[in-house]
DNA sequence: GCCGGTGGTAAGTAAGTACTTACTTTGGCG
DNA sequence: CGCCAAAGTAAGTACTTACTTACCACCGGC
């Protein structure tokens, strides 16, 4: 097998075991068994196992499709389609999650250990996310179209609404008992409880 | 020192390191070093490390002051004060993330891990939880208070707003560097969002 | 005064742990 | 073919881990 191929599947297989069950609570015993190579190979490929963590998170946060929320709702942006706006930003994190839940269970747990790209990942973000939101809500407020409120508090409540809902499928309720809705209803209802709310 | 004491006293310290840094990255020996005692200490108290962990899981979850959603608006409840049920409910939540940090990096570890006491306490809990309030949005709605809408969605709305302020301001940017706001602020605007989102 | 139980420890043990070394297999190329 | 580097491994090493054992010191009551 050649050396990249490896390298990717060793990352690959590491992705999955961290994301169950955490950096400490992970072996590179574990992770070889599940590669299906001995040790020796997975330390020729990852220095250590704090890189091959560190090359795990980079390889998920950085390397994002649905990393750049300016792209996925720039034209809604423009033509101020405050409903398309946030529908859309809603629908993108929500597909995403569903159809990626290890990245959410590595960030969380990556946050917990307080690793560094953690912290990486809110800046390039989370960061990004609220500006992008909040000057967009001001620009609204300042033509009449959303009552005054503090832009930031009303990212918060949106961001909280679509995270917390992933947070709950992923993490706490995978069998949907408390709440079952498609990711295009959700968006929808998040979106109009939001907009009615600040309007 | 007593023995009741000291089981307490190992066990809050216990409390403290596993909320830092999880089940599998907290080790025995750094417990009794932090409690001031030797190991076998520690084994004397809780047979396994696994039996000091549910313990902590159980103190924090169960014996909860704020872990009685219904005692804390029962007057609002009955006289029907939405803003008082939604605002109460959110402050409370707040204010005990605020104070007591530990209980919520607690449980998520726990529900990372997969701990059967982080379902026990979504059944105890969250369940309860989503059955008051939503109840609470169903009678309203025959009121003709609220619009017609899933309440369960209402619901899960609010307690997104909720968490994940707490999550962020305990987990992501405790230096409140994206939003820095009084948990009564904040509990007043969640409600007023919501309210007015589905009034 | 000494005795038993309670609170406490120093010094283990066996089974991991991350990581290494010294060695074997394999496949492609002149 | 013969060669050799890259892919791969078995069997370590040094250390840590959860958990034990065998032993001490205090102290109230008879």
């Amino acid at each position: 097998m050649a050396a990249e191929d490896r390298r990717l599947q060793i990352l690959q297989v590491a992705v999955s075991l961290f994301s169950q069950k955490g950096f400490g609570g992970t072996t590179t015993r574990e992770i070889a068994q599940a590669a299906g190579v001995s040790e020796a190979m997975v330390f020729r490929h990852f220095a250590t196992k704090q890189e091959l963590y560190a090359a795990i998170l980079d390889h998920k946060a950085c390397s994002g499709d649905a990393m750049n929320p300016e792209l996925m709702v720039a034209a809604a942006l423009k033509q101020k389609d405050d409903r398309a706006v946030f529908e859309q930003l809603a629908l993108g994190a929500l597909d995403h999650h569903e159809f990626d839940p290890e990245f959410q269970r590595l960030l969380l747990h990556a946050a917990l250990e307080g690793h560094e790209l953690a912290e990486m990942f809110f800046e390039k973000f989370i960061l990004r996310v609220y500006e992008l939101l909040g000057s967009y809500i001001t620009e609204r407020q300042r033509d009449g179209a959303m009552r005054e409120i503090d832009p930031l508090i009303v990212v918060r409540s949106f961001i909280g609404m679509i995270i917390h809902h992933s947070l709950n499928n992923n993490l706490w309720d995978p069998k949907r008992r408390l709440l079952k809705i498609s990711n295009e209803k959700a968006a929808q209802h998040f979106t109009d409880i939001l907009l009615n709310g600040i309007s």
